[in-house]
DNA sequence: GCGAGTCACAACCGTCGGTTGTCGCGTAGG
DNA sequence: CCTACGCGACAACCGACGGTTGTGACTCGC
């Protein structure tokens, strides 16, 4: 099936005649002809009647119609998501399923005419993502951002738009399983396993702190078999938790049981920023920031632990 | 931007590696390179880093990947909607606004798998779809089936599926618009007005028979300037009523204060059944059949009013 | 019956997409 | 360090496809 043809089948379906939609695409009405021919020739079907007036959707072509300009709508979409000056805003989140990935799909749903795209690079941290932003290749990223000892690059804006706190995440036999909720210090007599969390990433970095600080045991290493091999592990184990984004979503069969306990006083936040260009102009950008500080949950800094080397400002 | 290009695009993401595609696709390896290149100078942007190792997608092949795998979704669900042999469940239904439609689309949302596509047949009346799904061009279609003095062709299967009651639609100054339901006698002094209902049709056969029965006045003739003008007349108007389906859907701004009054005791009904060849396999019909007959609501025999050219059968 | 309109068919031709053959290059291994 | 292997790119060739122009068959309306 060629796009062109379908193009001009839509094309001849509106204007109701071949010669029109020929002048409407700027070629002859034998080239027409021969595209929807090949077009029929190539479903098997007949599309149009043809008559001396013009020609009329068969069945079939009424049939078909939907799903051609659906087509062309998709190619549309699929175009603009890569054309450069106009593509679609493109976003890089370390994963969909945490709070950044599930703020995305809100916008998504939202704003349904911005063109999105939520891509992940590879091994990047916020140095290597911030300079895919300075190079262009995407217009925005979550990070947490250092302490402004190593400043952002120039022409170069963040802003904090996630805390996300956390919850544990049990199964049944577990001590606190039963809890409404737990605080950090209560996590201390108890094991948490975050396997795959390579060390000298952000997210490594983060967990180190918060366990120096509460006398945690957290548990970084260990093979990684997958989110389903973890989940399963934790619902059967009496003594395993493991720590979750407060608003990041897992999604597992109804036959594990696993609770999740939210973390207060302090609720541990991992502060996330939006990082942009500030020469960047694409009009869903703007949205999105508007969207992400509208949709901003601030806990009273009171009851809140935030890691030392993130950026404090707004 | 050419499917095939999308295809080999879909293909070399998924192997790693040209030579794979190539091998999957079964072309060489220099036509896919060909495809490629093809394609990112149409998109003006490159898709994959070459390495020796194989190819790894760029940040702009990462975010095409999803489109490109929808696009070529829609084109196969495109090419399924005609290719004759295992096309898309094909249904004629008069008007995507009345019960049939509704049902349809209800249809459609509790079965989303099933490949459906909602037709129109031009100036199609019982006799003339039947004989469309005779000839297979359609699988089924909604029709009221007149009484057995014409039965139905052989191998051609029919079952009442809808009993659509009405409701009558008014302005706020009409003299009922105060009513929570009217009988058909209560009507005898309002003008209904219908226009655009052709004589000889059977929506208009209805229709004369019911004024008939209850002594009505309904106007089937006058021009037909479209709904939206209809509606905005019946708005404006202290007398004119129109009769619609009760599940009809017909949606109108705001600024129109339209009421819908029902009609009952008895309450006036038009008995829509589905027509089938009994020979059609698709799997998609008997599902639709499942659907329909759980989603029938029967009204108590005494309290309604059916014409009496219609097929009394279930 | 004829003219004006429709679409289809035929002949021609350039381009595009496929193949085969070969090269450059990066990685891995001796 | 150098070589051998494997990957993708480039070149030359060729057939097929899609565009054009010219023409024919047909229908409708005056």
């Amino acid at each position: 099936m060629d796009l062109d043809a379908v193009r001009t089948f839509v094309a001849v379906a509106a204007a109701g005649q071949f010669q029109d939609a020929a002048a409407a695409l700027s070629i002859t009405q034998q080239a027409v002809s021969k595209r929807i021919a090949a077009l029929e020739r190539d479903l098997e079907v007949r599309l149009f009647h043809r008559t001396a007036r013009g020609a009329r959707l068969t069945v079939d072509g009424q049939a078909f119609l939907p799903h051609a300009r659906e087509l062309l709508r998709v190619a549309a979409r699929a175009d603009a998501s890569v054309r450069p000056g106009r593509r679609a805003l493109r976003v890089d989140v370390h994963s969909r399923r945490t709070a950044a990935g599930v703020l995305l799909q809100e916008f998504h749903r939202t704003h349904p005419r911005i063109e999105l795209d939520v891509v992940t690079l590879l091994d990047a941290d916020v140095h290597a993502a911030t300079a895919a932003v300075e190079a262009g290749t995407i217009d925005a990223t979550f990070h947490a951002v250092p302490l402004p000892e190593r400043r952002l690059p120039a022409g170069i804006r963040a802003a904090r738009v996630i805390d996300e706190r956390h919850e544990i995440l049990v199964g049944p036999r577990h001590p606190l399983a039963e809890r409404r909720a737990v605080t950090p210090a209560q996590l201390a007599e108890h094991r948490i396993w975050m396997p795959g969390m390579a060390a000298g990433t952000e997210w490594a970095d983060y967990y180190d702190e918060l366990a120096d600080a509460f006398g945690l045991t957290i548990d970084l290493v260990g093979p990684v078999f997958g989110n389903e091999a973890l989940l399963a592990e934790i619902a059967e184990s009496a003594e395993l938790a493991t720590l979750v984004g407060e608003r990041s979503r897992y999604l597992w069969p109804d036959s594990y049981d696993l609770r999740r306990i939210p973390v207060r006083d302090p609720a541990p936040v991992y502060p996330m920023s939006l990082i942009w260009r500030a020469d960047n102009r694409h009009p869903g950008l703007g949205a999105l920031r508007t969207h992400l500080k509208a949709a901003r949950e601030v806990t009273p800094a009171a009851k809140v632990w935030l890691p030392r080397w993130t950026h404090r400002s707004a």
